[in-house]
DNA sequence: TTAACTGAAGCAATCGATTGCGCAATCGAT
DNA sequence: ATCGATTGCGCAATCGATTGCTTCAGTTAA
């Protein structure tokens, strides 16, 4: 691979020009500009990031951790981050953590090796040494969903209490008074603030919320699938319930048909997230939505503006929700 | 944030001996050892990977090139590849094409400056400028899925015909003579690959192929849902499909269900993929199976192999598919 | 006692860019 | 013709590690 110094003994210019006419940061004569383009060319020269990284201690690439990109929610999520980042040209470096803080923990230390220029952190949960290790690097960050105790960092998400809130007083309102709950892991806060919305929303109904209603579970398919079918083996299941997220409530739906309960005749479901799938799941998914493309554009943005610097106050944004209805809730006992 | 210079000065040793403490790469004293080490804890030294890189000529980075991550089909296979990486210390920088050529085009010249050591390309499209550059960067690379015209690489695929072969095979065995087709993109290797054993399939069967049974579009659920649409809509509407993945093939059931077809018992549909969601649609998904996992491990493998260097030969692996019997299929006019 | 070794650690060049400083040539005005 | 201003470029230090070569002190053998 050609050097910048190659380029430059061949245009027989200094560096400094060749470096000059790339990133168009002093005047250059057109006779010189051209010559080294074309030596450029040529020489099938591409400058190298790292060496610039050194230099100018920017590596403009921002370190993604997530639990799972796997889960739609993420994927999407993700999207609009990377969007929004190429648009800035920043890129991502993606790591999964699946849920491990030993892995995350590793995976952090690499990023920070690596010296990006900023995180942006969906935890997967974090001791005290991660806390401190995130602090004293001082890296820009911005926390999503899931805040690190002892971190003091930008905080996106969506509202949660209140999505769990719209998703339970919809089905109130279409009649029903036996609302189950498929939670996500019970140690989550977002798993916790969707119930409380669920539970707001029952109190306000003056429908008094039955523990066995509420179940954890992780967010796939396959453990809505399970809760489910524990919910509808009930003596009095529930007529309708609110799953934590759409993978769950897909799966959820595909329980009940297997225990030839009709959605939505006999069992209203309502979703979480509006993943691209939930439009076209049979039946249609209602659901809440979480404006994850807007999040991801947001994220990216609020990030960037930190890595550029000056000393914002702290940001803590909690974003609206909105309930989809499509065909996955009905009143209850309809035909 | 601290660097070797100063965790040596403050050691009172040259960086040399700093350097071999933390790389282990040549006998240190315990003594002076401990002392390093101590005041890396101290200071929290995080050596820098770009210096590093900008020495040794290596990132330990591997550069994922896909046409959209939010396809599950994608997503599963950078779990594997990242998993994989994950074990070798290699970091994936994820690049999302959306098929677009120029974004690719402009993705990949990031990722050169970045000097990735190596790339799995998941090709969006190239034309000649591409693939000249791709030759000339002379990064190890393996490609995935789809060709490009004009690069010599280790590719790998799983074997998309038989996979169409397969799909179609079983749906003439349990009785279909009706057999439509919804496929991907046209001009996508794989999707005509899948057409080519669904051809053969039908050939072998005695059935005659009808063109109005064949439709491309896009691998989305909503692509599926409006193929499947036009084909219910027909005269003589197919009793089963082969839809060109997992995605489709869950928009088709809900294109079917609106059209009150009942699946199984009036339409059998079989998918591709086997995404995780295809366990827990409704009805669960017939389909055909695509080693992910396994895949995105040995391209990964492949890859380092790629990295490590030598002059192996050109490598050409094609995966076995499974067919994965679940509920969306069953013989014609069953009820 | 001395030469030959061995073990431990330092020196300094190097990787490939960026950029402040300085120099020479040209220009315009008087 | 002279002088200050302007234009166009080159020199060389620098970013933070890695590593071949050296040096130095302490051992061992003769």
């Amino acid at each position: 691979m050609a050097t910048m110094k190659q380029v430059a003994e061949r245009a027989g210019v200094s560096t400094s020009t060749v470096s000059h006419v790339i990133n168009n940061t002093r005047k250059v004569s057109n006779d010189v500009r051209e010559r080294v383009l074309a030596i450029i060319a040529e020489t099938r020269y591409i400058p190298s990031a790292v060496a610039r990284s050194l230099k100018n201690d920017r590596t403009n690439t921002i370190g993604m951790m997530v639990p799972n990109s796997s889960n739609p929610y993420f994927a999407e999520l993700i999207q609009g981050i990377e969007d929004a980042a190429f648009k800035l040209s920043y890129n991502i470096i993606l790591c999964n953590a699946y849920d491990d803080p030993i892995k995350q923990a590793a995976y952090l230390r690499v990023l920070l090796e690596k010296r990006i220029d900023g995180l942006i952190l969906v935890s997967s949960g974090a001791d005290a040494a991660l806390a401190d290790l995130l602090r004293t690097a001082n890296v820009p960050m911005v926390l999503v969903d899931r805040e690190v105790a002892g971190v003091e960092a930008d905080f996106i998400e969506s509202n949660h209490e209140e999505g769990g809130y719209l998703a339970t007083r919809y089905l109130v309102n279409l009649g029903h008074r036996r609302i189950g709950c498929v939670s996500g892991p019970a140690e989550l806060q977002p798993s916790r603030d969707r119930v409380a919305g669920y539970r707001r929303a029952l109190a306000e109904a003056g429908i008094e919320d039955d523990p066995a209603y509420l179940l954890h579970s992780d967010f796939t398919s396959e453990g809505g699938f399970n809760a489910f079918g524990k919910l509808l083996a009930l003596a009095s299941p529930p007529t309708a319930i609110f799953a934590s997220n759409d993978l769950m409530a897909i799966g959820g739906i595909c329980a009940a048909a297997e225990a030839k309960v009709r959605v939505p005749q006999q069992l209203s479901v309502v979703g979480y997230d509006d993943i691209a799938l939930a439009s076209y799941s049979t039946p249609r998914l209602t659901t809440v939505a979480q404006p994850k493309y807007a999040m991801g554009e947001m994220i990216t943005h609020l990030l960037l503006e930190r890595i550029a610097g000056g000393h914002l106050p702290l940001r803590r944004e909690l974003l609206k929700t909105r309930l989809v209805e499509r065909q996955s809730t009905a009143p209850p006992g309809h035909t």
